[in-house]
DNA sequence: TTGTAGGCGTTATCAT
DNA sequence: ATGATAACGCCTACAA
């Protein structure tokens, strides 16, 4: 009620105590009498008391803060979809008294590192959250050196000598899910179509397609062509798995990507089919993969975002976590018909 | 290079003067001998200086930030690009000296109408941007009746009696977009293929259809269906639509959004062809419009977000902002190839 | 069990 | 052109 926003001075004038006793009532209701106790949570009630965040970090010289990077992106077909990471985010760091702050990305990663160095600094934050960490990817490097508390969404790829807290989906299982799934469906001849970089995450993505055959001890030829993330470059790759020799042609496509997917999709419409189309599977469970109908491997974003913070409250606490690195397993999303 | 952060103070004695002259430095540089100022400017980079901003928020009393909801949807096949509009909202924000926070969407809107009320008066944020508002939603109502500062992404539709600063794409503008995209390849028969509810954003986008009718002087009875957003229902009521008598069968559907396109999409595959195909036009341009192949009305979303800051920030300045509401024309994205 | 004193780092006001 | 002083609202000692 009240128009200015009442302080703890406020509370405890109306309470006919101190200040100290106020916050004891808040944060230490134990050490009051249970009389005076009720009394001044009455006041609190009645003023519209709410503590004031700006003066509790000054006091505590903390931000109870994380900060993560907004992703210009637009190519939602592929990549994370960063909604469901920041929802993830935001629900538990609220349930650890921590917000999300969110920084625009940058054109470069030294302006980028900047930046995050400033949000730390000025204590507008207290951790970041990386994500989409890459093996030429300097921030982790830098953050690492200079000590700043952080989390990655992604392994340390190229960094075994700057260990840092880490969580990422593993690839490999994806993949392999994927084969499996195609192997229960009778497919015998199943391809792989990558991206052409040899980036860690896309080969550890292939690995795992290599070896869920290993495993299952199919024969005959294997057979894999790349493509960059877009649709058209998907389509011809695909073409070109699907133009081999009837032995050969692949009866399934695990694919690296739901763009490739997507170009695989529309090449396995057009071939000229010799019996029945191939199976295509995706990576990421994108809304694409979910309208064409194809299976796809999803990854638990929602599940990272609170293993992120699983890693950084106790790390904030000044205490080791129960892990340097958290490995989620992915599943796979069937389509619904 | 200081292991404890420096502080006003740690450059005062640097530099040899007051904190005061230090801060005055900083904020007030023509007040300063520039010989003075120089020193002391010197002195900041030298200590690292970052100014801490929990203190500046104590002082100034402005948390220097505005809050936006974090969604958990998953369906981003339809509805806003919330990564997009992040994006956005930081990098306007940034540009003004305004962090970000983003707050977990709660169960009902009480919780979520508590949550904004919380983040507002402890200060953790000055202004709020609500997104997908509709005609039964309280937070508008509440907030503007209890004098909080915030921004709309969504017309006041039902709301002319409390009237708050907005920002919205016309989606009637886009509609006729796509119609007169129709008309110009030739088609004459458009239907238009919406949602059941007579929501005020659904039924925006059906006059926007209407009316371009209307003004083209189109002869001939107007076919439209509808179905909420979901793939398997409007495969049907697409399917309603062609099979109508190949007279009166739709060239062309417009489609309020392209959840609704990718099912028309489908059925018009499938639909015994009377002549070619016909043309959907779906809305939201989102990556399953672009993977199909199909135009799309496209919301000028990063807009949207920058267009929130301009009103937001002369009202955090105390002035009125130029205008209460902001309607955004959308584009038509045609497929690229 | 409760109250007092001091500090967190900044900005605003008013002297000098 | 500079500097001293007093908030801003909370928290953590330590006293009473």
């Amino acid at each position: 009620m009240a128009a200015t926003s009442a302080t703890l001075d406020t509370v405890a004038a109306l309470a006919g105590v101190s200040r100290q006793t106020v916050s004891n009532a808040l944060h230490h209701p134990d050490r009051l009498k249970a009389a005076t106790r009720d009394r001044v949570l009455d006041a609190v009630r009645r003023s519209g008391y709410r503590p004031s965040l700006p003066a509790r970090q000054l006091a505590t010289r903390r931000a109870h803060a994380i900060a993560v990077r907004a992703d210009p992106q637009q190519d939602g077909i592929s990549g994370l979809v960063l909604d469901t990471f920041f929802h993830g985010l935001a629900e538990a760091g609220h349930d650890n008294g921590l917000r999300v702050v969110l920084y625009p990305a940058q054109a470069t990663q030294e302006e980028e590192v900047a930046l995050v160095d400033d949000l730390l600094h000025s204590r507008a934050a207290d951790a970041v959250v990386l994500t989409a960490t890459s093996a030429t990817d300097e921030r982790p490097t830098y953050l690492a050196a200079t000590g700043q508390t952080f989390c990655a969404f992604g392994r340390p790829w190229g960094h075994a000598d700057a260990p840092h807290d880490w969580v990422d989906v593993d690839g490999a299982a994806g993949t392999t899910l994927a084969v499996n799934h195609a192997l229960e469906r009778g497919c015998r001849r199943i391809a792989f179509l990558g991206w052409p970089d040899d980036g860690a995450t896309g080969a550890d993505r292939r690995r795992g397609w290599a070896e869920a055959l290993d495993a299952a001890g199919v024969p005959g030829p294997r057979r894999e062509d790349a493509a960059v993330n877009f649709a058209e470059g998907a389509e011809a790759a695909a073409r070109r798995l699907l133009d081999l020799p009837a032995g050969e042609r692949p009866d399934a496509i695990v694919c690296v990507s739901d763009t490739l997917a997507f170009g695989a999709h529309r090449a396995a419409a057009t071939s000229p089919a010799a019996g029945d189309p191939p199976l295509v599977i995706g990576f990421d469970a994108t809304p694409v993969a979910r309208a064409l109908g194809l299976p796809s491997v999803a990854q638990p974003i929602r599940e990272a975002a609170h293993a992120c913070l699983d890693l950084l409250v106790p790390r904030l606490a000044g205490e080791d976590p129960p892990a340097r690195g958290v490995l989620l397993a992915p599943s796979l999303a069937l389509p619904s018909h």
